[in-house]
RNA sequence: GGCCCCGUAGCUCAACGGAUAGAGCGUCCCCCUCCUAAGGGGAAGGUUGCAGGUUCAAGUCCUGCCGGGGUCGCCA
């Protein structure tokens, strides 16, 4: 139930009338008409644009196309007001019987209020997190993950039929770093002294790593060449650190439908398969690239390598797909993995990368457009740094001396829900601040305790009212006579209810979880207000002597819990009922 | 130098191309015999970095500058 758009279907109807009537030419384009909440609210409920955006199609004056529209509009009993203001703007005020109805079917669909099928099923894959498996997570992943994860949900409500995936990079030179570094940890089991040196990765996380090397190995790889071991320990270690990944992201809350293997495309002719296909498109050839402007490299040599014409689907420069030694770059197996997805069928490919992962972007995007003959759209949603602040000091973090902070950390000290909505409060493409001691203040200047406050406020109300013998059950609230609710600041709170399934399908539509983390804010401040108001007016407050109309107010706060906790939902924040 | 992101109130940030650009913090004033004051109301505070352009309408789209960050073959 969006009531914006049965208004929007309202005035949509009007306008094919004025056209069949010849008011309206006939073969007006209707979709830049929009329905939207105004900016002020004196400018009544809802407002349109309609004679603003047809007025010069249709040749005739914004005002007079807004009146006879206002006309119409005003037979549907709905409508209660229907002015002409500004440019031509058409404001309309609603009868209060929708938002007690809107009220009503919050307390009927609980939380699926809201949820919606503008994603028509479409396929949708999320890849995101895909840290290297080569340790514990950190901070930078936590971002990307939560957002990752919240934007599936997101998609899921809307809709959507998503996949979330994690693409495993354990092809490249890093994973034989980290068996080097487990081997000298094996070592170390061995009472050996560890020989740790420059390029290795140093983490204490590896010691049990090299114990459970020396438990499935016993002494049987010491002094022996790297060749008889790497692979073997490679495959063990990595396997280790995904399990290691997997349990991080179970105290988020964070779970993936899919793990891909980069190794797992070696050698099954995966990636040979999909650069040939590009080759057939004339897309790869043999060249030498030009060094880079302004800033060349020291060690600049030209070299001849496989490259793929990225730049023939929007990339400025074209891109190597092999090393000069022959082998794949990371690009490589990164496009047949693309491609994979595209022949399972996807609709819509989306991928969360860190910010420092922006170069890639419009190669990748050429691939897919390539590969899928532009058929699926990949949207890359660039995830940028997260700044860590202990007492408004700055934590500085060094992978090289250890002291990086890792996810583990994180949600130990602010805890998963605290974590995920802080997250959550910055588009993806700005830098995100997080102070260990601010996340945790109980004050409304941090937006978790504030909403969650608001719901607890709720419950409070809803014990307060049972044990006063009212009934409060959703279907009891749903079944009260809501014309109880009149007052003006009581109304205001049925509008913010009635723009949250709105609010969703544009968060959806654009990719954007964050709305829903702001949103949230605002419902709860509106929240906060009218139990304030209740200091001054009594009959603002919510329990009151007539059972009839407890419930009807009740009807109200309980709406709005409902919808706290279907946006605490797709934020995979778990509501509280009570303050502690 | 190329490309990407950011630039909005003193500070941290919102705003699906819509009307007089909004919140929080900070500053100043007010509200608890009353459902959790862990809260609320009000005041002050703006040339949306600069200059053009598109549009009935631009913080938002386009172009060029300025400032900050990221990134730039043989890492992933």
């Amino acid at each position: 139930m969006n009531l914006f758009s049965d208004i929007r279907d309202l005035v949509i109807a009007s306008l094919g009338e004025m056209a069949g009537e010849g008011t309206l030419p006939k073969w007006l384009d209707l979709t830049a008409v929009a329905v939207e909440p105004p900016r002020d609210a004196a400018h009544g409920d809802m407002a349109t644009n309609a004679a603003m955006v047809l007025a010069k199609p249709a040749g005739l004056p914004p005002r007079a196309i807004a009146e006879a529209l206002a006309a119409k509009l005003m037979a549907d009993p709905r409508i209660l007001g229907a002015d002409v203001a500004g440019p031509g703007f058409l404001n309309l005020r609603l009868s209060p019987a929708l938002w007690h109805g809107l009220v009503r079917s919050a307390l009927m669909q609980g939380v699926n209020f809201g949820r919606s099928k503008i994603g028509a099923g479409l396929k949708v894959n999320v890849e995101f997190v895909s840290a290297n498996p080569t340790g514990p997570m950190h901070v930078g992943h936590t971002r990307g993950a939560v957002f990752g994860d919240a934007l599936a949900r997101l998609l899921a409500f809307s809709g959507w039929d998503v996949t979330r995936e994690y693409y495993i990079n354990d092809g490249g030179a890093q994973v034989d770093v980290l068996a080097r570094s487990a081997y000298e940890r094996y070592r170390e089991a061995h009472g050996l002294e560890p020989a740790i040196v420059e390029g290795l990765y140093p983490g204490d996380y590896l010691i049990p790593v090299g114990e459970a090397l020396k438990a499935k190995y016993g002494d049987s790889l010491l002094d022996k060449g790297e060749q008889y071991w790497l692979s073997d320990v490679r495959e063990f270690a990595t396997a280790m650190m995904m399990d290691m990944i997997r349990d991080d992201l179970k105290l988020l809350g964070v779970q993936m439908d899919v793990y891909s293997s980069e190794k797992a495309l070696y050698g099954t002719g995966e990636i040979e398969a999909a650069i040939q296909t590009l080759r057939d498109m004339d897309l790869i050839y043999e060249g030498t690239l030009e060094p880079p402007k302004g800033k060349e490299p020291e060690d600049w040599e030209p070299r001849v390598q496989t490259l793929f014409r990225s730049t023939a689907h929007g990339d400025d420069v074209d891109r190597p797909v092999q090393k000069s030694d022959g082998a794949w770059t990371y690009f490589a197996p990164d496009i047949a993995y693309h491609y994979n997805k595209v022949k399972r069928g996807f609709d819509q490919l989306i991928d969360i990368f860190g910010a420092d992962h922006g170069g890639y972007v419009k190669r990748m995007k050429a691939a897919v457009s390539a590969l899928s003959g532009g058929r699926v759209p990949l949207d890359i949603k660039l995830i940028q740094l997260v700044k860590l602040y202990k007492n408004g000091e700055p934590f500085k973090m060094s992978k090289r001396a250890g002291t990086f902070v890792t996810l583990r950390d994180v949600v130990e000290q602010a805890g998963a829900d605290v974590t995920r909505f802080v997250m959550l409060t910055r588009k993806n493409d700005a830098a995100l601040d997080f102070d260990f001691d601010k996340v945790l203040e109980q004050s409304k200047d941090n937006p978790v305790f504030y909403v969650q406050y608001a719901n607890a406020r709720v419950n409070s109300v809803l014990r307060r009212a049972r044990d006063a013998g009212v009934a409060v059950d959703d279907a009891t609230l749903a079944a009260a006579d809501l014309t109880h609710l009149g007052h003006e600041a009581e109304l205001t709170m049925a509008k913010k209810i009635a723009e949250w399934p709105r609010l969703v399908e544009i968060a959806a539509r654009n990719n954007e979880p964050h709305r829903v983390a702001f949103y949230l804010y605002e419902l709860a401040s509106d929240l906060h207000g009218l139990w304030n108001r209740g200091n001054d007016d009594a009959s603002l407050r919510f329990v009151q002597e007539d059972a009839g109309v407890t419930q009807a107010k009740i009807a109200l706060a309980r709406a709005v819990s409902v919808v706290i906790s279907a946006g605490l939902g797709i934020l995979g924040v778990t509501p509280v009922e009570e303050m502690r």
